[in-house]
DNA sequence: CCAACGACATACGCTACAGT
DNA sequence: ACTGTAGCGTATGTCGTTGG
């Protein structure tokens, strides 16, 4: 409805589905536990490279990758927050409407979950915890009702400031399409949305991309052989000239030798 | 081993803006 | 005009690295 209006400000939802979907393929990097020297410079590389996906979205804003670094900051800080307030409604405390999770959320939570329980347990013993995190999130581990749980247990620091977190409008990332779910239907076929189909024809153009270029490389390669081909038999040719012109002086040396000795000889005859 | 440092994440406050 | 939310700026916290 305000799409337009709002398309210079607001992050869209194809972008926001673009980050779960990207932070779904590198775990670590979406939790932020890339901390090692090697490890940021990945996440600096990671970061631009999602930056340059996002900024090529049609719709939504354009942001710089520390821009984007910290709206995933703020997305996962609100869906924490969220997060708490769903579970305390759920326990009874009598807190304003709360929307549901959109799947985006639930996505991103089931990216965050095995995150968000290190930290608890890192809160909880002062101490690394033992808990591995995911490689990637793979379908068969998609189990986002016992991350809600296992993460809400962390939050026993006051957040006074209700975020909420759903966008009124349709055209907002985490509201758009209307993709509530209700939060009691464990069952809801979300973990087919995990790899959506947009994404996929996306990396079928990319391939296709890598493809064409792969294929200009190899005929680049084919003139520059040729070139150097070339290149070689000039040089020979020069070669040869170069011998010609070497064989000529030296007949020119005699030749003049021969003119002056016979020069000599008639001036002795004189 | 430990303090200093740097890089990054998080939390919080503020502003802008859309909806009512 | 009021309210709620997205987005941004910045202070603070956390963690890994480095040098003494």
């Amino acid at each position: 409805m305000s799409e337009i209006k709002s398309q210079s400000r607001l992050v869209c939802y194809e972008q926001v589905k673009y980050i779960i979907d990207f932070m779904a393929q590198h775990v670590d990097f979406a939790s932020g536990n890339l901390r090692s020297l090697e490890a940021r410079h990945t996440s600096k590389r990671l970061w631009e490279e999602l930056a340059r996906m996002l900024n090529n979205c049609r719709g939504g804003t354009r942001k710089t990758s520390d821009g984007w670094s910290k709206y995933w900051s703020d997305f996962k800080n609100k869906l924490k927050k969220k997060v708490w307030l769903l579970k305390r409604k759920k326990a009874g405390s009598s807190l304003k409407s709360i929307r549901p999770l959109t799947i985006l959320e639930k996505r991103a939570l089931a990216i965050l979950g095995p995150y968000y329980e290190k930290i608890k347990c890192r809160k909880r013993y002062n101490k690394p915890a033992s808990i591995e995190l995911h490689p990637e999130v793979k379908l068969e581990s998609f189990h986002e009702t016992i991350h809600v749980d296992s993460f809400s247990k962390t939050q026993n620091e006051s957040n006074d400031r209700l975020s909420g977190g759903d966008d009124q409008s349709n055209d907002s990332a985490e509201s758009s399409g209307g993709e509530y779910i209700n939060e009691n239907d464990s069952n809801t076929p979300d973990r087919q949305n995990i790899y959506p189909q947009w994404l996929i024809e996306v990396e079928k153009k990319r391939a296709d991309a890598e493809l064409i270029r792969a294929k200009a490389e190899e005929r680049r390669a084919l003139v520059s052989a040729k070139n150097a081909e070339a290149a070689l038999l000039q040089a020979e040719a020069l070669k040869r000239l170069a011998d010609a012109a070497s064989t000529q002086a030296e007949a020119i040396m005699r030749i003049a030798n021969v003119l002056e000795t016979r020069g000599q000889r008639d001036m002795l005859a004189l």
